[in-house]
DNA sequence: ATGGATTTGTCCGTATGTATG
DNA sequence: TCATACATACGGACAAATCCA
């Protein structure tokens, strides 16, 4: 029999897990062999001049996990391993890989950013929230720990319903509304819900892919429902046998289309002759600078297989994770067995959908969306009226009416590629549309070449100074 | 010209509003024919009223929505709309419908809820997050209102990825781990991401059906790679084409079996020489009652592909919302592609991430594991107490040692669910172990029944009186 | 056929009551 | 309390289309 190498150092670690990292090791490392008989606890005990406790401690653990094995008044056996072992050495390999995070920090800084993405979170109501907030955490909080309703609190969802009556026309109960912390997991579960109504999504020519790239991960296919900046062709519709179809009715991306009402008519129609579904994409539906916001296309038909989606990421922030599905009385029973099946949980905090609750049932919100809407319209128009001035001569403003950007359409000899390169390096950013068109090869042909400007994330002051900017860095490219 | 019906009552509302409204349903109602044309604002405003100030404005709403154009200098006419109309009538259809929410409330009552879910969040330790938070509003709110890293914050994947090393034997570095707020949506992720690997993925026989359903959801095959109750069969694997196998080492469910090392050897050496993937589910990991926490399979073989996952919701709380994917480096890239394909944002509140990361840095989250350890020690000491009391004469308690929940195997003549129904009838809640087997035929045919008692929502005291209780309604069926 | 008067959509400056901070 | 901003409403100016003597 031959002595393990266990030897006690001084160590601030008890010393049971001392005397198992030792054999542990001892086993892995290949000294002690399988079946081998390890010392019996009291014998192990004295030579390491310690009580039998740690000893048999240490034992227990190394059975728990299956490296030796007690035989009952036998003693305790090494356990036998594949001889592969070594080759899975502990490599605590912390070195950096050369991947880059750049997708992941948005820390690039420009003099002049007309990003998109970039909106003024910072007139969030942040004294209201707060306060909310710790009154939620005061009064809820208990009850607030456990699991809760699985589709969402049943309170917000009541006041969320009666929101979306009021402004944006939809007419739906608490029961159909669906709470979910990100965009594309409730649409992920809207793909699955629908995977039996057709293989094919049809989407809008121009349109923000979100839709079409969930769908298509959960095996559609996916085909344009419009000729590019067209509405929908419903005898395209027709031909195929898609029956669903996704819409931005009330601001199309990125051009702010509005769907008029005898296309919505028409879809309604398709869709109740074909038994087909209309997803209707309403973020940002809220924001309209021009008269009252268009109202949703679901409530022109509440009994009608519409999908309404929103979210709160955009007009609050995106801190608040709270987005939501309207699904129509025929997709409620689905979703209901869809959820035992999946077995997924609600994904949004509860603390804070009820602290948004709060903030709905108070009125707070209401107002923010209103402040929101005369904020971003004032710097629309500003913004308008200085691209106006700047490229009057080369182009158009195009329907600078809703969103957080809007689009600039202009005569020019280079691609859109290199005319956003060379913004990017005079300090300004600025995006493509292109890239949002079913066609790439016609938007590379057209003359007229479109960018996306936003004006979220831009201060109100700098506006001016970056379309004088952007005018005199796009200035060798364009056609005036 | 016919005049149309609009008529000014008294109203709360603003003029432009009525106008807009009655025209509206004129057209609508089919009073209005398409191509006809409106009074001018000025004959309108004369007609009404009023200036011609909120008759414009009505005008300009009708024309953003599509009801009605406009021929500069000539006139309003109306649009062309679709005969079918009417079927779309505004049916505010606001009334009840008869479908339950039975699913969505948890508001059943037990005398004696011996449900798995039910944990004690009551000791979650509610000052420290309460103070860390208003901390992260007080001080870092403005940053954190704006969209953060995709991937989650690296301060708390850095904290977590140091956690994981010290408590669970995980070797990561931060850039590896993707931390979402639910389960499914992860899972969701890395189905995606294997898909190219293999057309199916096997699970334990019993396992907890997560994972199988996900892998399902997303159109793998699922086969079971163990006997019932076995360990891992390698050569059934050999056998198959699957390249993807999913396990919980540290705690099977729901028998709270722990994988010996030698078959977690030998499963590392299959997914090396097969170049297969495995996915480790350690929800719970850290609870283990006797002896230490058994490390993670992925500390064994950091550079296997190993897929480690884990959350919070079941050692802290559900409204925390935060889970987390431990990716072996080689699905680090498709990862990042993944994501600016499906174009998915962070689902997890940034304010709670920077929160947790507080927690954790300053030692109170390790604390709780501790408290949590201890507390649930104790209750699954007197629950398997009471339980082996009770039912000494005609079963057994199986492997009390970590979970929140064991298992109570009995002698039985009844069917589990007709037993579990005589339980509810007496006011305790317990749930059978036999769903989460493969085969259910077996399951029926074999003697001795299995339930699942959960000790985490039932209150310390309350144990014995309900073991008692249990057995009294039991005694019926039970074979001594 | 024609030129002037009228009507039309469109744009704009301003006033008022209400809500906000 | 007061200053400000906003939604709404008023009335007028302009240029193009239309009508009519």
């Amino acid at each position: 029999m031959k002595n393990s190498t266990v030897s006690i150092p001084f160590s601030k670690s008890p010393v049971y897990l001392t005397v198992y990292e030792a054999i542990k090791q001892d086993i892995v490392g290949g000294r002690l062999y399988a079946n081998e008989r390890l010392p019996s606890i009291r014998e192990q005990a004295r030579q390491l001049c310690v009580s039998t406790t740690p000893v048999e401690t240490a034992y227990q653990q190394l059975m728990a996990e299956g490296f030796i094995e007690s035989r009952p008044r036998q003693g305790y056996y090494v356990a036998t391993l594949p001889d592969s072992y070594s080759r899975f050495t502990m490599s605590a390999s912390k070195t950096e890989s050369g991947l880059s995070e750049k997708d992941c920090s948005t820390a690039e800084t420009y003099a002049y950013d007309f990003h998109l993405a970039k909106n003024d979170f910072a007139s969030f109501p942040v004294s209201h929230w707060k306060r909310l907030l710790m009154q939620t955490l005061r009064e809820e909080y208990e009850e607030l720990l456990f699991y809760g309703d699985p589709q969402g609190e049943a309170g917000l969802r009541e006041e969320l319903a009666a929101y979306l009556y009021r402004i944006r026309g939809v007419v739906c109960r608490k029961e159909q509304i669906v709470i979910g912390a990100e965009q594309h997991l409730l649409l992920h579960y809207l793909a699955i819900l629908l995977k039996g109504i057709s293989p094919a999504v049809a989407v809008e020519d121009p349109c923000y892919p979100l839709i079409a790239r969930t769908f298509q991960a959960e095996g559609f296919a996916v085909l344009t429902a419009t000729e590019a900046d067209k509405g929908i062709d419903i005898s395209r519709l027709l031909q195929s046998s898609v029956r669903i179809v996704a819409v931005a009715p009330s601001h199309q991306f990125p051009g702010g289309r509005v769907m008029p009402i005898n296309e919505r008519m028409e879809l309604l129609k398709w869709a109740k002759e074909q038994e087909g579904y209309i997803i209707e994409d309403d973020y940002g539906g809220e924001l309209r600078y021009v008269g009252q916001p268009v109202p949703a296309l679901q409530g022109l038909a509440p009994d009608a297989n519409v999908i309404y989606v929103g979210g709160f990421s955009q007009i609050l922030a995106p801190d608040i994770c709270i987005h939501y599905l309207v699904l129509p009385e025929s997709l409620l029973a689905p979703y209901q067995q869809l959820r035992r099946r999946l077995l997924f949980e609600q994904s949004s905090s509860r603390v804070y959908q009820r602290t948004l609750e709060k903030l709905m049932k108070q009125g707070y919100f209401e107002k923010h969306v209103r402040k929101m809407r005369s904020l971003y319209r004032r710097k629309n128009q500003e913004l308008a009226e200085a691209l106006q001035i700047q490229f009057h001569d080369c182009g158009d403003v195009l329907n600078p009416h809703a969103g957080f950007h809007l689009i600039l359409s202009l005569r020019a000899t280079a691609s859109e590629q290199e005319m956003i390169q060379a913004a990017k390096s005079g300090g300004i950013r600025v995006a493509s549309a292109s890239a949002f068109y079913a066609d790439q090869a016609a938007c590379e042909r057209r003359k007229r070449k479109r960018f996306m400007i936003g004006f979220g994330g831009i201060a109100g002051q700098r506006i001016e100074e970056g379309a004088a900017q952007l005018r005199q860095i796009w200035e060798p490219y364009l056609q005036v």
